[in-house]
DNA sequence: GATCAGATAGCACGATCGTTCGTGCTATTA
DNA sequence: TAATAGCACGAACGATCGTGCTATCTGATC
């Protein structure tokens, strides 16, 4: 089922573009500084989270004005918005992407396990998993913003899931596994290995990661050396 | 090993009230408006973070004066805390003693799971696990107060690790299990269950989290119905 | 090259942040 | 009962928050 996996991933990439209204911009200069900011933004809202993200501390941190960063946006929930939509982007391109390369199965299922873990040990972010702090962090705060952490989240368990069945179907995972469960699983040692590594700052926690999802997928850890 | 288990509850329950050096208290009054506030910052911190939490939004919800509050601790810093140790021994009191009282070896292992999932489901904290939004919120602001979460989180797991390792000993357990391995997972289960509880509200993933537990441990799910 | 919309900056606003100070009030104790 | 000390208060501080308004500048279009 190839076109699940499709499905699931363009999902993951347009889920915040389509909250924000078009903004018919036409010179060029202005759009290559939104993206910064957007770069930028993202990077920051892993350390001080998307709330405490402050207009101040963004344009301090690019060198510019505050109203000049903030005409981009005109409000602080949009600048919030269009940050998720730009992490999701980060995270689709670095995480997602990857991983369908593999061959569909239990190889896309181990390999974007892999890059995310490699996502982390690259330190992309200053403050580990964009999500896995939005998610914690917004969870609690209904609105726009919450909604499209949400969607995304369950977005990315989606693709696990869609991952399970197809290993499922070919025979990869014993047919009585359930997909639910087993993506419910990865998506906590996921979130597992993030908190332990943005608490401790230590790659170590991420090889004891990489070795319980080969365990649990029943992979004979050949790759270890 | 019930020894392992004793110290290591009692760390937990004692970590942060060690940060804080003895306030030489008096008065009865004082003791309980401090108790007060310090209830209202945790449940208060697992919707604004420990960062977001404010003094003028926490005295407000008490009825006092600012001033009066900031008395208590003289910095936000001693706040924040005094509000993980507050958060740890409510911890400690709904989600560790209990499991205390089971059977040791995988009889608390599991209790200690079920407690936690009721911890969520009886909405102790309106934004879920005081520790998991701490950790991916303090993780990446050094200082005494992510000193205090980590210590904590490390106590926890450790926690898991020696009811897994009293498991094996006692044969509830394959002995090719690793005592690492599990604690990490299950911390991961625990972590994945709060994170879609509070983003979705749901407690149908409770229920999700709870199978996947029995099953990651072996048991045979008689008291699912 | 003139025109115009978009990009950026300067300045100021009301609100809120953590923090300090001085002052009564009251529970405790000698 | 008088003295002491902890508790709570109102007012105010400098700083920073998100958000507007206005002016200047600059890249794109004819």
């Amino acid at each position: 089922m190839y076109d699940r996996s499709c499905y699931v991933v363009n999902a993951m990439t347009d889920i915040a573009d389509r909250t924000t209204a078009a903004p018919r911009r036409k010179r060029a200069d202005g759009e290559r500084t939104r993206s910064a900011i957007l770069r930028e933004a993202a990077s920051l809202a892993t350390v001080d989270g998307l709330e405490g993200l402050s207009i101040g501390n963004l344009a301090a941190a690019l060198g510019m004005s505050k109203s000049g960063l903030y005409a981009h946006f005109g409000s602080k929930q949009e600048l919030q918005l269009a940050t998720v939509a730009e992490a999701g982007r980060i995270f689709a391109a670095e995480v997602v992407e990857p991983a369908l390369a593999a061959p569909a199965g239990l190889g896309q299922l181990l390999a974007v396990c892999e890059a995310f873990f490699e996502h982390l040990q690259r330190r992309t972010f200053p403050g580990g998993c964009f999500f896995a702090g939005a998610a914690l962090e917004m969870g609690t705060r209904p609105g726009p913003v919450k909604e499209a952490v949400a969607a995304f989240q369950a977005a990315f368990v989606d693709l696990l899931r869609g991952f399970a069945v197809t290993a499922i179907e070919q025979h990869e995972l014993p047919p009585g596994e359930d997909p639910d469960g087993l993506s419910f699983e990865l998506n906590g040692i996921i979130l597992a290995a993030d908190a332990n590594f943005v608490l401790h700052g230590n790659t170590a926690v991420l090889d004891m990661a990489r070795r319980v999802v080969r365990r649990r997928l029943g992979v004979t850890s050949d790759a270890s050396a």
